[in-house]
DNA sequence: ACCTTTGCTAACCATTTGGTTAAACCATAT
DNA sequence: ATATGGTTTAACCAAATGGTTAGCAAAGGT
């Protein structure tokens, strides 16, 4: 492992886990075993290093959202095959989505940033082909904006919150992972009972 | 207005848009136009005045939780009141929870202190009453604890993602504003669809 | 009038923090 | 062997940051 990668490493870790913020850039050094100027030797500067941290993290969840946004699959293959994949895939990167989404909310600019890239997510095709099946009748009306909502929100919203999730509806570390198992199937099944015809 | 209700509301201003770690003491001292000493004056350190804030923030938000926990309403009924009067709250305080889910994250140990708070939220009610309307044949036969959450996630991932939601679905502030207010009926009845017999 | 308390500030302090510098190290080519 | 160029470090620096101090000013009690 090349120098930079482990910096890189060492700075995954303490960015994820703590927020830019309150990330110190010697505690990414001694996470790293290295000495604090090999920081600034390899990245630019904090701000840099984070970047590329946050655009990491970022490039590895976009392919995740990408799978309901562009497949032939049907709607309800497709929320079927998302919450399983995308639950499956935070379980093993559970620092993800806390992530991405603090520092997104306190770094607004970054959005327009990921969006220029080529391939991040764009929800056109999935809206479209919502209100084609609405129109054929697969789908009970409703506005195809909220159903991705829902679809996001259902999937992603107990790993954006584990800690608030966790204290309200009382669960262990272990029953929290159990119910998260069991949510891959529960919320593609809520979701399409609800919009079924 | 007091000096130390100037602190406190330029607090939170603060600490809720930038978060803890990313805040300035002196940062607050200005916007309550006052002198930096005067916040350990009033307040003990900034550890202290955060607690202040965070549990201020915290219970505001509690009490619109247990609307659903606590009440002699069905859980359809229960379900409807909620995510109106909740997503009618947040829209007015979009800050909260955002603030909250964040510091949770990063500062587990205020869950334990939050939850000895005589007015807590505690779902025991909730998750009894839809297991007996489960076995009444009222809602199809589903893990209580999941519907719990299928509930706050419908109604709050909009509230604590709304940098990613806005970029991932391409929505003007304007227009993220509109669906919230169509949210209030449209996660009640999504829910209520997808359990109901 | 005088003392005490309370509210408030300018100036200051110690520490932390991101970042720099100059020198040492080390492999490789000459 | 020695020069060369990339890699790594110890020591250092300036700015920022949370917090303190000593004192001023106004209010209130005696």
């Amino acid at each position: 492992m090349t120098t930079e990668e482990k910096i890189f490493n060492a700075a995954r870790t303490i960015f994820q886990s703590k927020g830019f913020a309150a990330t110190r850039m010697q505690e990414i050094a001694d996470e790293a075993g290295i000495n604090k100027a090999m920081l600034h030797y390899c990245f630019k500067n904090k701000e840099q290093l984070f970047e590329a941290v946050f655009m990491n993290a970022f490039g590895q969840l976009a392919p995740q959202i990408n799978l309901i946004f562009n497949s032939e699959d049907s709607v309800f293959e497709k929320i079927q095959k998302f919450t399983e994949s995308y639950i499956s895939f935070v379980i093993e990167n559970p620092f993800l989505p806390q992530f991405i989404i603090q520092e997104l909310n306190s770094n607004p600019g970054f959005v327009q940033k990921f969006m220029q890239n080529p391939n991040r997510p764009n929800p056109q095709n999935l809206l479209l082909q919502i209100e084609k099946e609405i129109e054929l009748g697969i789908i009970k009306p409703i506005n195809p904006k909220q159903l991705v909502l829902d679809i996001l929100s259902m999937t992603i919203f107990a790993f954006a919150a584990p800690v608030m999730v966790r204290g309200i509806i009382g669960l262990s570390e272990e029953e929290f992972h159990t119910l998260m198992q069991e949510r891959k199937t529960h919320s593609a099944n809520q979701i399409i009972n609800a919009i079924k015809k």
